[in-house]
DNA sequence: GATTTTTCATTGATTGATCCGTCAATAAAA
DNA sequence: TTTTATTGACGGATCAATCAATGAAAAATC
C-alpha cells in the first residue's frame, strides 16, 4: 500500500477530519487520536506531518479561511456595483459552504483558541481585516468615508454575531434569515444614497 | 485560622478567581489548583465546595449571567419610554461592569464550553431569551410585532458580535463607540416612528 | 468554668486516567 | 538499496478527584 505522494492526499484528510471532530465535540478539545481515527490513520502519522497539535490546528484555521477568501474573492468578481459588492461578502458569509454547523463551531473554537496562541490570532486578525477592507470596497462607493467605515464595522460585527448565535443553535437558524437581517440593515443605511 | 461560615466567603473567592483566571489565559484551560490558588487555597478545598470542576464552571457563569440581570433590572427600572427601556438595555450590554476584557473573555469561553455542556447550554438561552425579552420589552411600544422580532434579533447578533469583537481586542475597542453603533442601527430602525 | 465531643475548615499526598510526542521497527515502492 | 509511508508501544507530563489526617472553633456535658 505504501506509496509516494501520500503526503498532500493525508494532509487534506486529517485537516477535514479536524474540522468533522471539531465540529462534532464543537472544541479544540479533541484528541490527536480522535483526529487521525476519523482520517484513518494512526495519530503516529498525523505528528508526522504536523509534527504537533497546534501546527495541525493552525492549518486547520488557515484552510476554513482560505476558502472563505477564494468563494468571496469569486463573488466579488461577479459583482458590478459597489451596492452588488456589499451584498456580495454578506451573500458569502452565510453561503452553504460557509455556513455549515461544522465550520461554525470550529471558527468560533478558534476565535477562543486565538486568546492563546499569537499565532491563530494573527490569522483570525487577518481575517477581520479582509472582512472589512472586503465591505469597504463597496461601501466607499456609496457612502462617504467615516459613515462607511461605521457601516462596515457594524456589519462586521452583525455577521459574528449571527454566527456565534447560530453555534449555539439559538434563534436565527437559516442562512436565509440571516442574510435578510443583515440586509436589512443595510438597507436601512444605504438607501436612497448615492456617492457624494 | 479556621471558623465557622467560611463556604460562602470561599465560593465568592473561588469564583472571582475563576473569573481572573479565565480572562487572563482566555480559555477553560485553567486547572483547579491554578484557580484554588489565585483565592488563596488548596485544589483540595476547591473540590471540596464545589465538588468537581464542572460545577464550579457553571457556578461562576451563573453568576456572570446573575450581574447582567441585575444590573439590567436596575437599569430598566429608570427607564420610563420604551425607547429608553431599549437604549437602557444596550447600555448595560456595554457598562464599565459588564464590558470587561475579563468578563467578555469568560463568556465566550463559555460559549464555546456550552456546545459540550448541557447545562451551560441552558443557561446560555436563558441569557439570549432573557436579553431578547428585555428589548422586546421595549421594541413592542414601538414597532409593530413582527418588525420588533428582527430588530431585537438583530440588535441581540449586534451586541454579541461587538462582545466577540472587543474579546479579540479587534476593532471597536472602547464601550463608547459600541454603544454607539448600536443606538445608530436603533436610530435608523426607530426614528419617527411610534405606537402604530 | 472546665472538660469533652462534635463539627467545620483545610491540606498534602496519592491515584488513576488521559494524552502528546517520540522512536524504533516494518513494509513496500523507487 | 535507498527513500517514503506507516504504526504499535512507550515515556513523561499534566490534572482532576479522593482521602486520610490535622487543627481549631463551637457545642455539649459535667
Amino acid at each position: 500500500m505504501p506509496k509516494v505522494g501520500m503526503e498532500p492526499l493525508r494532509r487534506k484528510a486529517l485537516i477535514d477530519a479536524t474540522i468533522s471532530a471539531i465540529g462534532e465535540r464543537g472544541s479544540l478539545d479533541v484528541t490527536m487520536s480522535e483526529i487521525a481515527g476519523r482520517a484513518g490513520v494512526s495519530s503516529a502519522l498525523a505528528h508526522h506531518y504536523f509534527g504537533a497539535k497546534d501546527e495541525l490546528l493552525f492549518a486547520t484555521m488557515r484552510h476554513i479561511l482560505s476558502e472563505l477568501n477564494t468563494d468571496t474573492r469569486r463573488a466579488l468578481g461577479l459583482a458590478v456595483t459597489p451596492r452588488q459588492r456589499v451584498s456580495a461578502v454578506v451573500a458569502v458569509s452565510f453561503s452553504d459552504e460557509q455556513f455549515q454547523p461544522e465550520t461554525i463551531a470550529a471558527w468560533l473554537a478558534f476565535y477562543v483558541e486565538a486568546q492563546k496562541s499569537a499565532a491563530l490570532r494573527r490569522l483570525l486578525k487577518i481575517y477581520a481585516r479582509r472582512l472589512n477592507s472586503n465591505l469597504m470596497s463597496g461601501l466607499t462607493g456609496i457612502l462617504p468615508r467615516a459613515e462607511a467605515d461605521r457601516v462596515a464595522e457594524a456589519t462586521a460585527a452583525l455577521i459574528d454575531g449571527l454566527y456565534i448565535r447560530r453555534a449555539l443553535k439559538d434563534g436565527v437558524p437559516d442562512a436565509q434569515t440571516a442574510i435578510a437581517l443583515v440586509e436589512d440593515y443595510l438597507e436601512t443605511k444605504l438607501s436612497g444614497r448615492s456617492l457624494p
